[in-house]
DNA sequence: CCGATTGTGCTAGTGCAAATAGAACAATAG
DNA sequence: CTATTGTTCTATTTGCACTAGCACAATCGG
């Protein structure tokens, strides 16, 4: 599990967070069953706060990804599964929103409308 | 051109407006060298302010997709084309992430991730 | 040429949500 | 039983959206 942040980054670290592991899942390294290290562990290594790690951990149990119970830690569901589907599709549309010009803000705005119409 | 914001929802205003421009582009309803209304008249057609709706222009601009000018308005750039052509993949990966149960958050975030890989 | 229109720039203030954090608590594992 | 792990509650700080008013500059139309 490599999880990486970047404190000077605008966007937010449990965001980045979440976006290591959803990483993972697309590129297949992760596996229903597996287990991610523990809050406190990832708080320590990266210098953080637990809360900031549990909230992304949440942000995975709400999207359905992980499993999440005290004592236990953070289980990776049969939904991993989809992510890696998608670890095709979305190389190809974000190759053509590029060559175009297009940042990757507008293409993120453009996809949240299209999702709510 | 129609314009639609909601009051209510978590989005900011002067994204909504910029997202309804870009709709309105990807649909082939707006041409190069139209001209959006003035940015006084969408203010008090929407009772917002007009800074906000500047903004909104403004991050258009950045885009490219109009030209920002003093005494003529906000219009439309050749770059419309380009809009227009996205209006078939997007659709097409939302689709797929809604079937698959994903949110419009999590769809985003992914194409973040990928986008600045 | 003149006056109306339109975006630009600046400064300021207000309200609210996001982000981070500390400490005590509860469930699970071994 | 004890250590581990997530949960909950409260609090603080930071940042940003939005509004507002005003003066300014470029453009357009009569």
């Amino acid at each position: 599990m490599l999880l990486r942040i970047d404190p000077a980054s605008p966007i937010p670290l449990f965001e980045q967070l979440a976006a290591s592991v959803r990483s993972e899942a697309s590129r297949g390294n992760l596996r229903s069953g597996d287990r991610l290290p523990s809050a406190r562990d990832v708080a320590d290594s990266l210098d953080i706060n637990v809360h900031t790690v549990l909230r992304a951990y949440q942000v995975l149990r709400d999207e359905g990804l992980v499993d999440l119970r005290r004592g236990r830690g953070a289980v990776v569901t049969e939904r991993v599964a989809h992510y890696s589907e998608l670890g095709e599709a979305i190389p190809r549309l974000v190759a053509s929103a590029k060559e175009i010009g297009l940042g990757a803000h507008t293409l993120t705005a453009m996809i949240r409308q299209e999702y709510d119409s």
